[in-house]
DNA sequence: GCGTTACGAGTCTGACCCGTATCGTATTGC
DNA sequence: GCAATACGATACGGGTCAGACTCGTAACGC
């Protein structure tokens, strides 16, 4: 929580200490507002505030705008992440590629795709995006490099090239819908053993 | 143009015709306006105006709205697609895959993610969504279909999915810069050579 | 109890915007 | 020349919102 005042190093409270009610009450607003289709941009401060149940200056008292209270309000959603069982890697890409886009927070599907414009807009944004990413990307990445070491997976593969072929169909797919044709359901296994095999004629 | 008067079938005109220039500069003002950073919702009819040198009026004289304005605006982005040479499979799709979010105008690769949020939430935008990249889609098809025709791909793959599979990582790429340590540039030639012998070991 | 700080609710100013209307002017057909 | 329609510019009423501010009240340490 970056923007909020620390509770940590508090040097003792003189008065009233702030409603830990009223800080939940606020992200989760925050959240249900941007679930419920609103865009970044159409949040209003207000909105949330009367959301809440919580005045306006509750909420300027702990954020210095929008933008801090959705760096944190999007912090949130990362939930906890899939983890493979390490016996199958084959299976254990099909958990983590059917994982993609598919978070515990169910609001956190309907929010992705606003946040693709904004992506590129913010050097903070973008960096919360890599910050909730990178550590999945992480995750996949062991999964390949067990492959390579139990020699399931050739050697002289690109692993980041690899991430990137696994994830990619399934975010388009879950963000974009970017084929309706497709069958989402079986779409992680299809990818995993059509990357696995490869389309060459042998 | 379907929110324009046609003038295919004007019965004559009474009085002075429409400037065409005006329609121009509205159609690259907006395109201008998105280009530079303004996301959809916060465009407005009033900055495209000032922008294109023109009164409210004319614009609201052609268009119902800002959403039918944006789109004929983003009709224009249609460019011309790539064509595969048809000599290689392997370098149809490294030029196809190349393609992918890299469009005739330079603007577009900047208003692509901007459209992300918009294309789940109406039907018409999901609609033109679907027309400008099921063209794309089909002559990406074509190849696959040719390359197994001749031999050079497998006869039982599942041409939807490998469509998929030779997008997705290039679509995550250049919109959402998924992963900062891809070379983008060398990307299209390593997404399709691995797609082409897959990674397992063999 | 007292000072301090937070609370929800509300007010206020100044932006910005939409969509319409109205200027005076320009451009067309007749 | 004249009616008709276009033009850019501007003004309008109605709306939303940001942020700072003000209430009376509530919760804390001392």
């Amino acid at each position: 929580m970056a923007d909020m005042t620390s509770t940590a190093d508090a040097p003792r409270s003189p008065g009233r200490p702030r409603s830990i009610r009223a800080d939940e009450a606020i992200i989760e607003a925050t959240l249900d507002l941007l679930a419920e289709g609103s865009t970044i941009e159409a949040l209003s401060i207000e909105a949330i505030a009367a959301r809440a149940g919580v005045g306006k200056a509750t909420i300027y008292r702990r954020w210095a705008g929008k933008d801090a209270l959705l760096l944190d309000a999007l912090r949130r959603l990362k939930g906890v992440m899939a983890q493979p069982a390490g016996h199958s890697v084959r299976d254990d890409l099909v958990l983590l590629v059917g994982a993609i886009g598919k978070n515990v927070d169910p609001r956190a599907a309907k929010i992705m795709p606003c946040l693709a414009p904004a992506v590129n807009r913010s050097a903070d944004q973008f960096q919360l995006y890599q910050n909730i990413i990178s550590p999945r990307r992480q995750l996949m990445r062991e999964v390949l490099r067990r492959g390579i070491d139990e020699g399931v997976l050739r050697a002289d593969i690109d692993v980041e090239v690899t991430m990137a072929l696994l994830t990619g169909p399934m975010l388009i797919q879950r963000v974009l819908q970017w084929n309706p044709d497709l069958d989402e359901q079986s779409l992680p296994e299809r990818v995993v053993d059509a990357v696995l095999v490869g389309i060459q004629a042998r």
